[in-house]
DNA sequence: CGACTTACTGTTTTT
DNA sequence: CAGTAAGTCG
């Protein structure tokens, strides 16, 4: 241990540090790369160097610019550094690239023709403005989906590319041909709404950099020394910015994994990570490679399949730890057979005294998650799942999209989100005599829209509801500073019928709405305006409620990046679904190793055990699939895992006729017929015993009630043989009479 | 204008 | 299968 070097012997956190991690933490000058492998301590070497640059001397708080990706490690990064250098942490510019650039542009928004009151955009309004510019181009959305236009512009902004930068080559026969034009008219049309996207809070900046030399040259003057955390999720603009930035001083220390980027179909760029020695001249290079999180086995498991990977700088991860026990590999019939044998474990885990919150679900992609949640449900193991982001519901976004527009008059897109929700009797015939009227007076809707009252131009009714809205939309934005926004909320919400339209809604989940409404209402207390708010939700997306009172975790890989549990489970792994059939059509070899990283990611998550399966068949889309076991499973090294396979299924030991999905061809293990017909025949004889089990059987309200899926609950109210019913776990739920059973 | 019906289409998603 | 988005009828 080398934690006493010389210059500053009371820095406290130097203790305890490793001698690659203090290598990194005391490299204060010249640029600096911490390659640093799962479960290495990179926050902590991270916090620790912005804590030892402003003790040492090195530089003011207010020098350093430290960048996140998300907010959640922006977060954890400011309590960790405030915990060493107390209050100057407000000082040091630390954020989000996209809150940072944000802030930013706020100040200079004027030399890329916006008002520093700019609105930023989230994909959802992106995907509706390109809907609307593709309607007036005439290209049919059927063939190019607006959520794919979008997406290529997000692309190009990514890679720092303005309009004018896109080569015929480039935009390609997308929207036949006419993507640069697309790209002009939606930028174009970006200004005047007064607004930007995630991906032009980078690319203004970049425009602002490079045109006006003053403007950096005062950032270079401010900021000093640079600190980038998950250096290989960065895109080109990010890089640009950084490397802008930076400038001569040179200063510039990225932390980051290769072998845990996970986010090129975003744009990110693992060459950005791989090409830092080369951009960064005279960079130094710290590996660190003791982890602290996992057993050996584990360790191994993970190095192992990693190690398949071609475009990677290398690094070799070992523990002192215990070998620990070996990753166990399972084989399982279906899906459901999957969910029901994790579950199960699970709850025997739990008997024998493990926590809940230690024990993690991680799926390749959303839908996974359902089968595990009916499961878990019915056995009434808590649970809870990460992604459904707040800020997303609909009722998020309609009643914020009241508050934009009460804020900010101009928000065209939030006017058309709310114009007739809840209806107001505004249909198409109104909604489009007020883009008549705003395109011809080349105002912005809402002003149309008051205009467009004073005319006999609408039909009375459609004219006395256009009043009337206009008019509480005024009124509502007389009362900003006068109610605090929390007030002004709940009061918008009353007052337009928005919760009555929710309390009127018979459907199950009218009542969580109204809830998440509640929610967001008492969110917004915390805050100093409402400009705050807004400006707050527009860049934080995640609503994430601790609920830490013990249930399991049931997400994506993706997400679960950055995290770690005692044991993980990581179901699905058959070829097509993990390693995804459509990264590797639409990536090729780039995309597997991906894929790869992304197995990486999973079994590096957990501290003790590791749990991989697979299922022979699978229901996708409806389709009874049989599927082969994932080339990751057989990449497994031998040594450090331990095979637990149902029923004879063994990892290579599958027939080929299954991998080219012949699915009727009998396999050598006896796998009877088709998939297809075999799961058929399963299905029928379960509707059909519980069918005959409630023969006859009927169903009053206040019945108790068990329900395969849904557990038990109560009968809430009977149509014929279909019935309402509150279930304990599950909610609100309509089924029909067959489906349930009276214990 | 809105309720209902039919056709289609399914990853991952830090901001 | 199931959720959505467009399309049709009253």
């Amino acid at each position: 241990m080398m934690n006493d070097l010389n210059q500053n012997p009371v820095s406290p956190w130097l203790a305890g540090l490793n001698t690659s991690q203090s290598d990194a933490v005391t490299s204060l000058q010249g640029p600096l790369l911490v390659l640093s492998g799962a479960g290495t301590g990179k926050t902590r070497v991270l916090t620790s160097r912005l804590a030892e640059l402003v003790a040492s001397g090195t530089a003011k708080p207010w020098n350093i610019l430290a960048v996140t990706f998300t907010n959640k490690a922006a977060r954890e990064m400011k309590s960790r550094i405030g915990d060493m250098v107390g209050p100057m942490v407000e000082q040091v510019w630390l954020g989000t690239f996209h809150s940072l650039a944000a802030k930013m542009l706020r100040r200079h928004a004027d030399l890329v023709g916006l008002k520093s009151d700019f609105t930023i955009l989230d994909s959802d309004d992106q995907v509706r403005l390109v809907k609307q510019l593709m309607a007036a181009e005439n290209i049919d959305p059927k063939r190019w989906p607006a959520r794919m236009v979008a997406g290529v512009i997000s692309r190009w902004k990514d890679r720092g590319l303005v309009p004018e930068k896109i080569s015929l080559a480039e935009a390609g026969d997308v929207a036949n041909g006419r993507m640069q034009q697309l790209y002009k008219d939606y930028q174009a049309r970006l200004l005047t709404l007064n607004a930007v996207d995630f991906g032009d809070l980078l690319l203004h900046m970049l425009t602002i950099f490079q045109h006006h030399p003053d403007v950096l040259a005062d950032y270079h003057g401010r900021i000093t020394h640079i600190m980038v955390d998950e250096y290989q999720d960065t895109n080109v603009a990010q890089y640009l910015w950084l490397r802008l930035l930076t400038g001569q001083r040179n200063n510039l220390c990225c932390v980051g994994d290769d072998d845990q980027s996970i986010y090129g179909w975003r744009g990110a760029e693992v060459g950005n990570i791989l090409r830092f020695e080369s951009d960064f001249p005279g960079a130094k290079t710290v590996r660190l490679e003791e982890n602290y999180r996992s057993t050996g086995h584990i360790l191994a498991a993970a190095s192992t399949v990693i190690a398949r990977n071609e475009t990677r700088l290398g690094k070799t991860l070992f523990t002192s730890a215990d070998d620990g026990e070996k990753v166990r590999v399972n084989g399982y019939w279906d899906g459901a057979d999957e969910a029901r044998s994790i579950s199960s474990h699970v709850e025997s885990m739990q008997q024998n005294g493990a926590h809940l919150s230690q024990i993690a679900v991680l799926v390749r992609a959303g839908f996974q998650t359902r089968e595990f949640e009916e499961r878990f449900i019915a056995i009434g193991l808590p649970y809870r799942v990460v992604g459904a982001r707040f800020y997303e519901r609909a009722e998020i976004r309609d009643a914020i999209a009241y508050l934009r527009l009460i804020a900010q008059p101009a928000d065209d897109l939030a006017f058309e989100r709310i114009i007739n929700v809840p209806k107001r009797g505004l249909g198409t015939a109104s909604i489009q005599a007020i883009h008549i009227q705003a395109r011809a007076s080349q105002k912005p809707l809402l002003a149309a829209a008051i205009d467009l009252v004073e005319t006999e131009e609408l039909r009375p009714a459609a004219r006395t509801a256009l009043g009337r809205f206009v008019q509480d939309i005024g009124r509502w934005r007389n009362q900003i500073g006068s109610l605090h926004q929390g007030d002004l909320a709940r009061m918008v919400l009353d007052e337009s019928g928005y919760t009555t339209m929710w309390q009127m809604d018979k459907s199950p989940d009218a009542e969580g709405r109204l809830e998440n409404l509640t929610e967001l209402v008492s969110a917004m207390q915390d805050f100093d305006s409402l400009q705050g708010f807004l400006e707050h939700i527009s860049l934080v997306m995640d609503g994430d409620t601790v609920s830490e009172q013990g249930e399991v975790t049931l997400m994506t890989l993706h997400a679960a990046k950055g995290l770690e549990f005692d044991t993980v489970f990581l179901p699905g792994w058959e070829e097509g679904i993990f390693p995804s059939q459509r990264t590797m059509d639409e990536n090729g070899a780039i995309g597997l190793e991906e894929e790869r990283r992304l197995a990486y990611v999973g079994i590096t998550r957990a501290r003790k055990n590791v749990h991989i399966s697979f299922a022979s068949s699978r229901r996708v889309h409806g389709q009874w699939q049989s599927a082969i076991p994932s080339r990751f499973v057989q990449e497994l090294p031998a040594e450090n895992i331990i095979e637990d396979m149902a029923q004879g299924m063994g990892i290579g030991r599958v027939s080929p006729a299954y991998i080219s999905g012949a699915s009727d061809i009998v396999g050598q293990q006896g796998y009877g017929p088709g998939w297809r017909r075999m799961a058929n025949r399963q299905q029928q004889g379960t509707e059909n015993r519980f069918v005959a089990e409630t023969n006859g059987a009927a169903f009053i309200r206040g019945d108790r009630v068990f329900h395969q899926k849904f557990g038990m609950g109560n009968v809430v109210n009977v149509e014929g043989d279909k019935l309402e019913i509150s279930f304990d776990k599950a909610g609100h739920k309509k089924v029909v009479s067959g489906f349930v059973s009276k214990p």
